[in-house]
DNA sequence: CAGCCTAGAATCATGGGACGATTTATGGTG
DNA sequence: CACCATAAATCGTCCCATGATTCTAGGCTG
């Protein structure tokens, strides 16, 4: 049993949940995976059983883990920041989740023009080409979800891994809640050149590329 | 005993949770307040201890509640994504939280600028009236929060509930982390006028908004 | 032999009790 | 009045027991 000797700083709980979450963002627990039984765990990390499930609830709540009673207890995400704004934001209005896409997509944008490596212009370029072929098929689908694509790796150019944590968790928010009303808008909006906002980052242009992320999610009007 | 004999969907434990939250956000107990001891939740809620401990458990590793042992458990915030941005960002590069706030502001001062009602130029106008006298003060730490006011009044009027609370989550895990590194400076680009921020907003031109809210934020140069 | 169905095992959910650690309140003593 | 020791209150941790749910293995039936 691996005895959590240092960082005698809090409880005990509150260190398994600390290990339990850095295991989990190591990967060695992927995320479907089935994590260790509770007496496993218990003899694991050297605890007692309520210490444990205390600490798997709060992870649970968190919207890392999931029980299933019966079967065991599975990683549902690495990241919580995600279950939180689901659930605070599930209920959201669909056009303020825009609004807020809309301001971190700018602001990438923005960043994107001014620290793109090369490497993220190759990304760029092959999500963009990736999105044209997606949008030949024909395929809603297929299409939304390289699009997604797309604008991730602008956010991505951006190296700010703040806003792109906020843009990730955002984004899961839209779609669990209303993928499939969102497509058909998306669609809609759709001919406007993406390619331009992909020159724009390439030419280091800032402004301009921020006025081209700006023109995807129409802005709204007076209401 | 109040018992939960809606929702019997999930568990008793999540029940629980939702209870507490509830009441939290209801103001039954205000920030800072001591919820009941636990023995008084168990017969309140007609569960078993456990189930209680793991539901406050949960809520406190969301950041909502604060055990202290001897003495009782306390209400730290109504808002768990405050306390999980602040977790996840605490560590984060000023930079970069400086990026997301400007993001979230100029957008919010854009859409300021579209939807403000009259009772918001009043708050606007009250703001930008308190910011000026505290900066005559010349204490720092009031112009930092009369200054912090005025921003939050901007994002206030742009009528997005999901705006406002990722802009008021981004400001507390900022505060938290680096209030006094940022303190000065804020200060020294404090020179630029916020009224013409206010004007724009007043004057519904949006993309004037926008611009001047971008400025307090110095745009961030090529590295 | 294939398919279904039941009994058992495995696993989490809940409840209860006990003791230690820490904080707070109380009361005594100088 | 100030200080300190004791007691009470409260959370932290652990253990055990039982119920509910899911999975699995084996047998039964056609």
């Amino acid at each position: 049993m691996l005895r959590m000797t240092l960082n005698p700083r809090s409880t005990l709980v509150q260190q398994v949940i600390s290990q339990l979450s850095e295991q989990i963002q190591a990967g060695e627990w992927p995320v479907g995976a089935k994590i260790p039984t509770e007496p496993r765990l218990v003899e694991l990390l050297g605890v007692g059983r309520n210490t444990v499930r205390e600490a798997v609830r709060a992870l649970t709540h968190a919207g890392v883990l999931e029980c299933v009673q019966g079967s065991g207890t599975y990683v549902r995400s690495t990241d919580e920041l995600t279950g939180v704004v689901a659930r605070k934001f599930g209920a959201a209005e669909v056009g303020h989740t825009i609004e807020v896409r809309r301001a971190l997509e700018v602001e990438a944008a923005r960043l994107a023009a001014l620290r793109r490596t090369p490497e993220d212009l190759d990304r760029l370029d092959a999500a963009l080409t990736a999105r044209d072929a997606a949008w030949a098929t024909g395929d809603t689908d297929i299409f939304v979800e390289a699009d997604a694509d797309l604008h991730v790796a602008v956010v991505a150019a951006a190296h700010n891994p703040m806003l792109a944590e906020l843009y990730a968790s955002v984004g899961a928010a839209i779609r669990a809640s209303v993928a499939a009303a969102v497509g058909p808008a998306m669609r809609a909006g759709t001919h406007i050149d993406h390619g331009r906002l992909v020159a724009a980052v390439r030419d280091g242009d800032a402004d301009r590329a921020a006025h081209e992320a700006g023109r995807f999610l129409e802005p709204p009007t007076r209401e």
